[in-house]
RNA sequence: GAGGGUGUAGCUCAGUGGUAGAGCUCCGGAUUGUGGCUCCGGUGGUCGAGGGUUCAAUCCCCUUCACUCUCCCCA
């Protein structure tokens, strides 16, 4: 008898129950902040029609796309009906046309759910992963608080995440188009060239940057390229205000350079105002966040002890949220977190603890003759709300601390005969080696003291 | 889509032209009511698959599959 290989296709995140409590601890963590701020929860299905889907098509994103279909449905060399979404926002905007007129806007949601690319296997790169969306649709217009509100979701939600110090870098796509016209660069598609080999700098240090600018295709000036370095580390050293400051002393005409620069002035005024300290805050003229359809600000968020994981959630403001679905101008800001990669890359950087079961409690069993007081034992936990496991299997008691144990059950219920005879029970921790006795008629309380103490 | 790398035990990896080892894991034990540490013992591999060279291949050659990394792009 030959066996199937049992395994999951490349580019999936399947984990082991102690790390799914603690990937699951990680979304509760960050449904909490977000319905804290506010945000509703969305869910929307995993296929959509795939001319939904597909709208603005073309590029990276549609050689990615999963197309679906059942067996019985295929003609052949028709494309499938209906495909798996690859982001949340489009679907986000097929449910903001389609259900314009039962929302209420400002509509604010959240959304957590898992979405699909035909992604080359790569390390910490996957074909199914989740992602943690909230945006904010505005109808014809949205005010600029909501710009700011975004970063104070991300304060809140990171320390309570607790990975360590983390900062939220900001831009503004209209400055840097702004500045870019001032350079003299007044094509979308080139600055966009452009910003992503400035967005190279760290990797590939600034020299070569530099020296990729002045030759070809890009073919810029010497004394255009300085400019633009000396642009983009304007942030280099100074503080937020500074750099601001700073900005302002370039005197560019430009409208929308000052439109973005006015823009960014209020937004950090308000973020202070949200009591969201400055030093998580970073004005970064090198940020770019690829996607195109930004165009006011953006947010790159890096926790500062890994800087090597990336941005660990991005996002920003978008003009016009689903002009493919509706006549209707819903311009919105939003940010999204990749949990998946980031568990994956957290667990790989050791930040993960896995030590905890959400069992709390084990019931050995010492003495078979006590098996009935076991069991009313374990119901009696249960319902004082404490997750409790009855060691049915019995066996030598080491063994049922060490399955205790290697469980990651921090607390083990021991009853022989002496504790039947005093009424009472001891209650091992197995995190600090310590024993406590309480009366069988108190144990609920005492153990859910250990538990909160 | 372009270019590299690697396939030997559950995991991480050694190794040799004469059909294989280590560490960790797992299981059992070290006087029968106390886990993690230690010690002892044990389970476990058609050496990715197919073909070729050879008396003989895990090792050499070819093919194939799988995995993986970088670029691209992104979460």
């Amino acid at each position: 008898m030959s066996f199937i290989q049992p395994r999951t296709m490349p580019g999936v995140m399947e984990l082991l129950p102690l790390e799914q409590v603690a990937f699951q601890r990680m979304l509760d963590t960050i449904r909490r902040n977000y319905e804290r701020f506010g945000f509703l929860p969305v869910e929307t299905p995993v296929m959509e029609f795939t001319k939904v889907l597909l709208t603005k098509s073309g590029g990276e994103t549609e050689r990615q796309v999963y197309l679906v279909h059942h067996s019985g449905s295929l003609k052949q060399d028709e494309k499938p009906e209906l495909a798996l979404r690859f982001d949340l926002t489009v679907p986000l905007a097929r449910y903001v046309a389609e259900h314009e007129r039962k929302l209420n806007f400002p509509f604010r949601r959240y959304q957590i759910q898992r979405v699909y690319r035909g992604e080359r296997a790569q390390r910490g790169r996957f074909r199914e992963f989740y992602q943690c969306d909230i945006d904010v649709i505005g109808k014809d217009k949205l005010d600029l608080y909501y710009d700011a509100e975004i970063p104070a979701v991300i304060y809140n939600l990171f320390r309570e995440l607790n990975f360590g110090k983390f900062t939220i870098h900001m831009n503004h796509r209209k400055l840097l188009a702004g500045f870019f016209a001032y350079l003299g660069i007044e094509e979308a598609e080139q600055q966009m060239l452009v910003l992503r080999e400035v967005d190279k700098i760290d990797k590939r240090g600034r020299e070569k940057v530099m020296e990729t600018l002045l030759a070809e295709p890009f073919s810029l000036s010497s004394a255009t390229v300085e400019k633009l370095m000396q642009f983009l580390e304007t942030g280099n050293g100074r503080s937020n205000s500074e750099t601001l400051a700073a900005l302002r002393e370039w005197d560019i005409q430009e409208p929308r350079w000052l439109e973005g620069l006015s823009e960014l002035e209020q937004v950090f005024h308000q973020l202070a105002r949200l009591d969201v300290p400055d030093d998580y805050l970073r004005l970064n003229l090198a940020i770019a966040r690829g996607l195109d359809y930004y165009t006011g600000m953006v947010y790159e968020t890096l926790l500062d002890d890994h800087l090597k994981l990336g941005s660990v959630c991005s996002g920003g403001r978008y003009e016009n949220l689903a002009g493919h679905y509706t006549k209707s101008k819903l311009p919105g800001v939003g940010i999204s977190i990749g949990a998946s990669r980031l568990f994956f890359q957290l667990m790989d950087a050791g930040l993960v603890n896995l030590g905890q079961n959400i069992v709390k409690v084990l019931v050995t069993q010492m003495d078979d003759s006590l098996a009935d007081d076991y069991l009313q034992i374990t119901a009696a936990l249960r319902a004082g709300g404490i997750n409790t496991l009855l060691h049915v299997e019995g066996g030598k008691f080491q063994k049922q601390l060490k399955a205790a144990d290697r469980a990651g059950i921090r607390f083990a219920l021991i009853m022989g005969g002496s504790e039947k005879e005093q009424g009472v029970v001891t209650v091992k921790d197995l995190s600090k080696g310590e024993q406590h006795q309480f009366a069988r008629d108190a144990m609920v309380e005492g153990i859910n003291g250990l538990i909160n103490g």
